[in-house]
DNA sequence: CCGTTTGGTTTATATTATAAACCGATTTAT
DNA sequence: ATAAATCGGTTTATAATATAAACCAAACGG
């Protein structure tokens, strides 16, 4: 009945994040802290677990001169999160 | 784009209680047990928590001679839930 | 130069979740 | 009758998480 929520997952800011990165194909750190008005540490905390995790890939470069890091949603991360929907379901009564 | 979610709901144990008390009307300490599989320390912490936030009711008695806590969910839990669910539909992408 | 902004990271702290230990009452088994 | 196990929890300690605050190097603006 009630299948475990991935912890990754279940977390505002990181669902937040693949919730952006699922709809965008790319997106960069400053995008994603205007998105999710987030502060920048907790910010770059959360974009590391997700890429730890595998969820997300991380690419750090540069745009001119400026450091640009640009994260990208994996197939991991794209199937953990529809897995994570599915047991989400369980919980909420969805089928009103 | 994204509302906050309501921390106490956010929680894969308190989500469980609730979900299983808008099913059912009321439940017990043993039989929400059962169903979440929690501990029952952890259980007890979780249903003070939704207690105090006047989320569900909570009554102590006793059938025969054997303490039963019986929990209720309220109106406020009910809007709470809804709310929180609206919330979380603009994390996930259901709209599919 | 000097102060400020940009684009972050690191470290410290507050909050939360979870487990472990405990407790009084009640059965059950001896 | 009594010791041991079980029930129905609560309390307390610990581990994990989230968040904010402090910091940093490079770039830019005057």
């Amino acid at each position: 009945m009630f299948k475990p929520l991935d912890p990754l997952l279940h977390s505002e800011l990181r669902l937040a994040i693949i919730s952006i990165l699922l709809s965008v194909e790319e997106a960069d750190f400053v995008y994603l802290k205007e998105q999710t008005k987030s502060t920048s540490g907790n910010l770059s905390v959360q974009i590391d677990k997700l890429s730890e995790a595998g969820y997300i890939e991380v690419k750090r470069g540069f745009v001119g001169k400026r450091t640009r890091t640009v994260c990208k949603i994996t197939r991991v991360g794209i199937k953990a999160f529809e897995e994570y929907v599915e047991s989400l379901k369980g919980y909420l009564n969805l089928n009103k």
